[in-house]
DNA sequence: CTGTTGACAGCTA
DNA sequence: ATAGCTGCCAACA
């Protein structure tokens, strides 16, 4: 199949899946893509939260329906992509009530033990499995992280 | 058109 | 614990 679909449905299933997010809670950009079925693919996900459209462009997945501001790295950090954008996502962040903290450098980090969101199956999925088939769910794979940024 | 650069992550040394 | 490699692939110089 041509590139330009694929790349679409990537991108349809990247901000369908972080809309999925609890608010008040936040995960990695390699936990979007496993949900998806790509594993090896965290990077493309970074890629599409970069295209995502403004809040006020009126597509259908715009920043103000996507709550991009919910995908971290897997250090439970912050990545920094332009001059105060961290600031921005920490900000955004506050305002739904998931505390963050900062190490010596200035990152910005959140504690994947507190806010996590790390289910196996992204929960629409789970309904379509809905049939009588006994296949039970190993309830949620939480990387304890403990924030290793123990010093 | 080739080479680099990323909103990443897991493995290796 | 840290640094370097590798996989992935779209965007850009």
């Amino acid at each position: 199949m041509p590139r330009s679909e694929e790349a679409e449905w990537w991108a349809n299933a990247v901000y369908s899946a972080i809309q999925e997010i609890p608010h008040g809670k936040v995960t990695s950009y390699g936990h979007i893509a496993l949900l998806l079925g790509e594993p090896q693919r965290p990077r493309q996900v970074g890629v599409c939260l970069k295209s995502l459209a403004g809040a006020e462009s009126g597509a259908h997945f715009n920043s103000s329906n996507v709550p991009w501001q919910r995908v971290i790295n897997a250090k439970g950090m912050i990545s920094h992509r332009g001059p105060g954008s961290a600031e921005r996502q920490a900000e955004a962040l506050a305002t739904e009530g998931v505390e963050v903290t900062r190490d010596s450098m200035g990152e910005i980090y959140v504690d994947f033990s507190r806010y996590g969101w790390f289910p196996s199956r992204l929960p629409s999925e789970e309904e379509q499995e809905a049939d009588g088939g006994g296949k039970k769910m190993d309830s949620c794979l939480c990387k304890s992280h403990s924030v290793a940024h123990v010093a």
